[in-house]
DNA sequence: CGAGGTGGTTCCGTTTCGGAACCACCTGCC
DNA sequence: GGCAGGTGGTTCCGAAACGGAACCACCTCG
């Protein structure tokens, strides 16, 4: 199947990684958090090529992710993350928090630090998995996976297509790969 | 620069995403999560190609994210999640947050559940941004981006190389884009 | 006017990808 | 033995994506 085809899936993982899921994506969006907002910077920073880096940009405008707009009086545009795009956060740090943790042997490279902790040494940012009825912390075994209240529609919508091929559509087991 | 050099930047973001960001290896895994082990079963549940699955599984046990073993009398080999590999979830889920909020029109079509949490209706899995000192829960604005005790190793290690081109490396402002 | 900056586009050789065919191996069955 | 059907793995080729350089239009400033 096409690799865009993913986005009809009813799953909300493969959804985003349609848009965000391929080379650079991710790392540009890194450098739109770390505040670089226009073309030739983040072409500067990502080291990726500018026909490229329009492709991205205008996929995550399309989306968006990003908003371009130009300052007034000024001569260059800029290209600001939206508030969908802020949301992205958790996902770059959730990429940080594994990195730091198995690919960074000579130590943690950047301390992404709480700015209003008004501790001495400010905190670090730290993405949990937490149960949002009994709050506990949890890991991937204790995650079941079950039908959410859109699936129908999904399925529906799926049937009232012209049924590209044959694919089974079941919800395939629990989150337990041990 | 060529995409695989990424991962000599001193950054634990894009050194994760030498290895998992390319289209297919995030739905990969999240299938390895739904419980499939097996190389016919992952190649029917991504539909991606056979050849891709083998480049994609030998990458990923390579890095210890999979292990490849065979179960005693078993006619088949499989892949297994490696703790290094299951501590990828968060990544997952907050993608999963994410397109649940922005790319579920119709509803949240999966639900990630606590298996264990024993009230009715069980809580669902949700990934948080939280300072690891006060607690508070945190959001991208109010990050701010330091040197972390492995800097200057990782600066070090690089000046040792070859040098093979003149870039920045500085470490460039905060997260906040507003 | 020309110099130098901005973002954007076009082009072409290279790399990666998709998909089908093919392979080696094993098991079970008659 | 011989064959069918399953396993994971490999090879091949046309298509798609990519990298990088050249080129463009536009704007500002001296």
């Amino acid at each position: 199947m096409r690799y865009e085809d993913l986005a009809d899936e009813p799953c909300s993982i493969t959804r985003p990684l349609v848009v965000l899921g391929d080379r650079w994506t991710l790392v540009l969006l890194k450098h739109c958090f770390a505040g670089l907002r226009r073309f030739n910077a983040l072409q500067a920073a990502t080291t990726m090529s500018r026909s490229r880096l329009q492709d991205r940009l205008d996929r995550l405008v399309e989306h968006e992710i990003l908003r371009r707009h130009r300052p007034e009086g000024a001569a260059w545009d800029e290209y600001r993350l939206t508030e969908k795009g802020m949301a992205l956060y958790p996902v770059l740090m959730a990429l940080r928090d594994w990195g730091d943790t198995y690919m960074a042997p000579l130590g943690q490279p950047i301390r992404y630090t709480h700015r209003t902790c008004t501790h001495a040494g400010p905190g670090e940012a730290r993405v949990q998995l937490r149960c949002d009825c009994c709050d506990e912390s949890m890991t991937a075994r204790e995650v079941t996976v079950e039908a959410g209240p859109g699936l129908d529609a999904e399925l529906a919508r799926l049937a009232g297509e012209p049924a590209q091929s044959g694919r089974s559509r079941q919800v395939s087991g629990d989150a337990d790969p041990g």
